[in-house]
DNA sequence: TTAATATATGAACGAATATTCATATGACTG
DNA sequence: CAGTCATATGAATATTCGTTCATATATTAA
């Protein structure tokens, strides 16, 4: 039997915490969706009210709303109130990065 | 009532294909599980055997292969047999890129 | 050959989650 | 004020998905 303790004990070493996985995988799991990486994409085009972008990606505005809650609470996105309308926009410049990467890897194949 | 077309053609002519959405939202699902961020970045550091990775992350060896073969099958890692071990290894360069972006992103909080 | 070890995999189960529906809130209009 | 429009949100439903269990395959050891 081989002796894994050497390469265990590096591979140890070299881990990231888990907590610092769990927060990492939480902001990937927000990325993991086909509507909610679509409202992102939009969003790199500038600030959209709700319906414009329920027209675009022709859907249901409450499922749309609800995805904005998610990327509003992981603060990928922040909003502004003007009238009865709320525009989205991004808030973060890793958004854009991670996003082109994906989009890298994908082309690439 | 607001006109939204300006805004939501140019959001349009911006957009990211379905397909291409699509393959990006499948790559980021992947990453957005914390056995399977944990394994690439054990991974990270360099090759190891099933058993070894088992071992670090305390995990049954069964949920360990099946997140295994979903990164083999989405070509992330390969895994190469020597005798009746089995060694698996990162695939890809943006692996790395896009888990140093999560990585920042989650640490400027 | 028999036993033990390393890994893979199908099925079952439970947990997480995206969408829809119904409805509530708040703002503008006439 | 009454009606309409824009958005938000709780509940229900359906589906996806991670883990476990049981078992199969293959390799090495005795």
């Amino acid at each position: 039997m081989h002796d894994h303790y050497a390469e265990v004990s590096e591979a140890i070493k070299s881990r990231i915490s888990d907590l610092m996985i769990g927060k990492m995988s939480d902001l990937y799991k927000i990325f993991g969706d086909c509507t909610r990486l679509r409202i992102l994409s939009l969003l790199s085009f500038g600030k959209l009210c709700v319906r414009a972008i329920c027209e675009v990606l022709e859907m249901n505005q409450s499922a749309v709303s609800h995805q904005l809650k998610i990327l509003k609470d992981s603060r990928l996105v922040g909003n502004e109130k003007i009238g009865r309308e709320v525009f989205y926009y991004l808030l973060d410049d890793h958004v854009c990065k991670i996003i082109s990467l994906g989009r890298e890897h994908v082309s690439e194949e």
